[in-house]
DNA sequence: GTGGGGTTTGACATCATGTCAAGGTCAAGA
DNA sequence: TCTTGACCTTGACATGATGTCAAACCCCAC
């Protein structure tokens, strides 16, 4: 399978296969006599499962360590629940960040009169 | 006053300030003959309102708006009210984006007995 | 005048991804 | 068989906001 095959098939771009390629987070596919790289049906499960990590926000290294942990028949799900926790309070975090952000602008604009005249609560905590 | 008292006092880099300097966002500060920056009060107060403005979530593009606004003494204060809206809009899209994926990594953890067995409804996700 | 600390520029790195360009390859139709 | 358009290759440059490092220069106090 060529790769533009294995991109839409997978749902990971051509650029970021070829990307994963040079990190190390998928094996050097088989090329073919053209130079071609060449992909098997597992290959294309490796990269499903690459790219639903991604969709949960986890960063390459962590799907590095989830992928190995797929492989490893004999691993502990307590290692990847840990991981899966840990990712969830990055998130969380993260989140509350922004929506701490989020309300403190919400709560400035609502103080703004947003007509003509330039007086504006919004500017004034900005120059503060 | 110095790039470093200049840092120090407005909590922006040395490095982002020269950054800022060189994409536009302050003007280019004057030189002494030893080729050091030299700064002014006014110089400390536009970087304390970028800094205010990044702490908020904007974009450096926003940022600069807003510093013409913030400079525009006929500035509507609906211009800002819009930018301020239109920023909380997009920090709660992320913020919502952020928060669906913990919610299914919490759902998939719970359901992960989290012990020494390798079945793990989190990897099979992944692998699905 | 010497030493230690501040400043200069430029380059390279991050992270995940897009885009573009120049060239080689494949497959189908004329 | 030749052509054409779609595909593939690599490499480079870009994003956004920031860090770090290095080599060279400057400043001040002793």
């Amino acid at each position: 399978m060529n790769i533009g095959q294995a991109s839409e098939a997978s749902g990971v771009s051509q650029r970021m296969i070829r990307h994963y390629e040079k990190i190390g987070l998928i094996p050097e596919a088989p090329r073919r006599d053209s130079g071609y790289r060449d992909y098997s049906p597992a290959d294309l499960n490796r990269l499903r499962f690459i790219a639903n990590a991604r969709d949960l926000g986890f960063p390459i290294e962590e799907i590095r360590m989830l992928l190995d942990l797929w492989n490893d028949r004999s691993r502990a799900s307590a290692e990847v629940k840990a991981l899966a926790m840990a990712r969830a309070g990055e998130l969380q975090r993260k989140s509350v960040a922004l929506e701490a952000m989020r309300r403190t602008l919400i709560d400035l604009a609502e103080r703004c009169h947003g007509d003509t005249r330039p007086d504006c609560p919004i500017i004034e905590r900005l120059a503060q």
